[in-house]
RNA sequence: GGGCGGAUAGCUCAGUUGGUUAGAGCGUACGGUUCACAUCCGUAAGGUCACAGGUUCGAUUCCUGUUUCGCCCACCA
């Protein structure tokens, strides 16, 4: 007998799909769109794990039910290359940095690996089988993503919702770059509290606990609690700093911790959003001290010049020596790093661009509860965030592998001039509006922007620039907003978050209906993947050995928003019930001839034909409730079940007696054949090559339609008229040919042994006892 | 410090609105098969449902608290 080869198979349907253009949205089609946005890979993951895999396939699934349940799926595909993903990957790649690049040729290196990344990541997806449109793809960097990315900022521009301020930011002193909330990661970093000696004009001493010495030069004020009965004496008065002995006010305010360090707190221009707030609340002195690559500026006299941590030791040194250093205390403190490099952040004061998000939070809450989240408690995480946000949406970036900002400033007098739509896309350093006299103060000279967009912003539109890749815009409106959103849940307060703002404000309406929320997936161990550990088998590998039916199979086995570990014997069970898959397809087909494929009669059935397609029935309803609500675990399960313990365990071998006959049965072959079809219907979403196989190795010719996946879900059959006393009836049949495999094991007898005969006290009809004669092989059934 | 999710068989996990004996796969033990099955089938052993209270006729399920693991968030200088 024939078996299955899945390289030579996996290949050959793979090649067949492209050639016959299966998974090709229809713009014309009469149908129901169903739309799934694609999120864009980001490039530098140049190692592909199971994660990959997973997370990929789970969202496949259901875009593959989707389309046999009728609807018109539109699935392109996008990477995700500009930014600074990227751009860190290229650095370290060619051991580069901000200070020795050259932008024009930075830039080439970037779309150079860009290139090779898409490459690598459209392979594993072809392998894997995922059923995009291939002729509708996007990249993060196309002409198109930064068209619709730089109207999405003119847009906002016009609605009033862009602030352009110099104020302090987030910058990572590393990339060099300002940054938003949500590029921040928290890091836990063990350090000193440093005990300090202050002094009055007086020459009154006390003490200020802090971990940050370096930021003395900064320091601008000291405050306390108006509570804090120690200090009140000092308000009013002014300290002196040590080493650099600048004079600052003492000042009482409620949110100082008493029970703090010494319950005196030093604000600086600024060691983090406290000292912002502070600093904004009194409208203190401006004393920056750090500069944008991390070093002390001239304000540091003599440290000036040194990085930040190096700083911090000379400080601490120098106190040390003068006395000033009272004791140090060990604490574990929290910082704020930027996520891309693990740098510590600072604020530093720059112009960006905002967007304005805080003062809608609430707009942007009652968005975010209109969303319908699977599973639901996902949404929390998205609640929380925009709750705990303290800043508006930072879109500027310092850097030079991004979209550009449609913009020039009035040399004379700073006015901002904004590209027209009809010229878009544009990158204001290479192209000038032509005949420009500004407005307000009539020169004619303009500073291009040389600044480029947080990559967010052009991820924030993925549902747009998929709209935007089929020409007819009555087509594009209906396929706005999308209809699922699928995204792990580490990026919701970024894609997810920014994509609502973006729609909100652009469209005041949602980008999309429903979120399904992933997990991760992890190693064996139950540790997140990660490059650095080296934790993982790479994805084609994994491909390459088990199939991607198998590695598939294993991709349904987490609960959604739940992690995933990797585990070799889920593969291998993938592996398994494709084998079993078919061999029992290869039996059927023994059996068939080309005339045993006709419409299932429902009115001459037999009682055993009856409870397979009862159970069919029931299997076919789970299936489709569990992946209406992207259970596809669940609905994997039952399939399984049914493939497994009924159709091959159970109604195979009540067949066979009717198949092996001088005249075989007809209408035994009908059923299986009916079973056949519909079992691998329901296993086609996730394991679309052996599904394809079977189904062309007997069915095509019938059904007419040149692919499984074109095919639509099995139909619930009605009137089937399993009626509860033939249910009752034929249970009794099981549980006695149960007892007779028992019996048999017990007495070490072969199944397939005649034996003489067997006593039972169930009562049975004289059908039954023929049957079960037949079945269990049993010469003579004594009824008690 | 706040929030979210988990803790069920040796392992990985299901357990639907509270209801007889808590399930599956893998693994283990014993046996049978090679006439669809790079096997497959049958039978069996194995659980104080993290812990402690409470509500209830009845709790793995609901409530409270504790322990513990993971994740997210936070300005404690």
């Amino acid at each position: 007998m024939a078996k299955y080869n899945f390289k030579e198979k996996e290949k050959h349907w793979q090649n067949f799909w492209a050639e016959e253009k299966i998974y090709q949205f229809n713009p014309q089609s009469q149908k129901s769109f169903y739309t799934v946005d694609t999120p864009p890979p980001t490039v530098s993951a140049d190692y592909l794990h199971a994660g990959h895999i997973m997370s990929y396939s789970q969202a496949e699934f259901i875009v593959r039910y989707k389309r046999m349940r009728g609807f018109e799926v539109y699935y392109p595909m996008g990477f995700d290359d500009n930014g600074l993903p990227t751009e860190r990957y290229v650095e370290k790649k060619y051991n580069l940095n901000k200070n020795n690049i050259n932008r024009a040729e930075f830039i080439k290196k970037c779309l150079a690996e860009t290139k090779i990344a898409i490459q690598t990541y459209r392979n594993l997806w072809q392998i894997l089988g995922i059923s995009v449109d291939w002729t509708k793809t996007y990249s993060t960097i196309n002409q198109h993503s930064q068209r619709i990315s730089q109207w999405s900022f003119l847009d906002l521009f016009k609605k009033g919702k862009l602030i352009h301020k110099d104020d302090p930011v987030y910058w990572c002193t590393n990339c060099q770059t300002a940054l938003a909330q949500a590029d921040l990661e928290d890091t836990e970093e063990s350090s000193f509290l440093n005990y300090l000696t202050f002094k009055t004009k007086d020459n009154k001493e006390f003490l200020i606990a802090t971990s940050r010495p370096e930021l003395l030069p900064a320091c601008v004020a000291l405050f306390f609690n108006p509570k804090d009965e120690r200090y009140k004496k000092l308000a009013g008065k002014k300290a002196q700093v040590p080493l650099f002995n600048q004079q600052v006010p003492i000042l009482a305010d409620e949110d100082v911790d008493i029970d703090y360090g010494t319950g005196l707190m030093m604000v600086c221009t600024w060691g983090d959003i406290e000292d912002v707030k502070k600093c904004r609340k009194y409208d203190l002195t401006y004393r920056a001290v750090f500069t944008q690559d991390g070093k002390l500026n001239e304000l540091a006299k003599e440290f000036a010049g040194l990085k930040i941590d190096k700083a911090r030791q000379e400080i601490i040194k120098k106190l040390k020596a003068e006395g000033f250093l009272k004791k140090q205390e060990e604490i574990i403190h929290v910082l704020n790093t930027h996520e891309r490099c693990k740098t510590p952040v600072e604020f530093i004061k720059t112009k960006q661009w905002f967007i304005d998000i805080l003062s809608v939070k609430n707009k942007l809450l009652a968005q975010i509860n209109k969303l319908k989240w699977y599973p639901s408690y996902m949404k929390k995480r998205a609640i929380d965030w925009i709750n705990a946000l303290n800043q508006d949406w930072c879109i500027s970036r310092q850097r030079f592998y991004g979209v550009p900002f449609p913009v020039w400033y009035c040399q004379q007098c700073g006015e901002v001039i904004v590209a027209q739509e009809k010229d878009l896309p544009i990158d204001p350093l290479q192209t000038q509006p032509s005949n420009y006299q500004c407005a307000k103060c009539k020169s004619n000279k303009l500073i291009p922007e040389k600044d480029i967009m947080d990559t967010w912003m052009t991820s924030s539109v993925t549902p747009l620039i998929i709209a935007g890749l089929i020409e007819d815009k009555a087509v594009q409106k209906k396929l706005y907003p999308i209809n699922l959103r699928p995204q792990a849940f580490e990026i919701i307060r970024t894609w997810l978050f920014y994509t609502v703002v973006k729609s909100y404000y652009h469209h005041q309406s949602l980008p999309f209906y429903e979120v399904m929320i992933s997990g991760h997936g992890l190693d064996d161990k139950g540790q997140k993947i990660s490059k650095r550990l080296g934790n993982f088998i790479p994805a084609e590998k994994i491909v390459e050995k088990y199939g991607a039916d198998a590695v598939r199979y294993w991709a349904t086995g987490s609960t959604l928003g739940e992690n995933l570990r990797y585990n070799e014997q889920e593969i291998k069970k993938g592996s398994r019930t494709v084998t079993k898959l078919y061999n029992a397809a290869q039996f059927c087909f023994l059996h068939f001839k080309k005339d045993d494929y006709s419409k299932l009669k429902i009115d001459d059935l037999l009682l055993e034909d009856k409870w397979i397609l009862h159970y069919l029935n029931q299997t076919v309803k789970n299936s489709v409730k569990y992946f209406d609500n992207y259970q596809y675990s669940k609905a994997r399960d039952e399939v399984d079940n049914f493939l497994w313990h009924y159709f091959c365990d159970n109604y195979l071998e009540f067949v066979k007696h009717r198949l092996y006959q001088n005249e075989p049965d007809k209408k035994a072959k009908t059923v299986l054949s009916y079973c056949l079809l519909a079992i691998i219907k329901m296993y086609a979403p996730i394991m679309p090559f052996i599904a394809e196989e079977i189904y062309n190795l007997y069915f095509a010719d019938f059904v007419k339609t040149k692919s499984i996946h074109l095919t639509s879900w099995p139909e619930i059959i009605k009137n089937l008229k399993y009626s509860s006393k033939e249910t009752e009836e034929f249970e009794k049949v099981l549980s006695v040919i149960r007892d007779i495999r028992k019996y048999k094991s017990e007495k070490q007898i072969s199944l397939g042994e005649e034996v003489g005969e067997y006593t039972t006290s169930i009562k049975l009809s004289e059908n039954n006892i023929e049957f079960i004669k037949q079945v269990a092989k049993v010469k003579e059934i004594i009824v008690k």
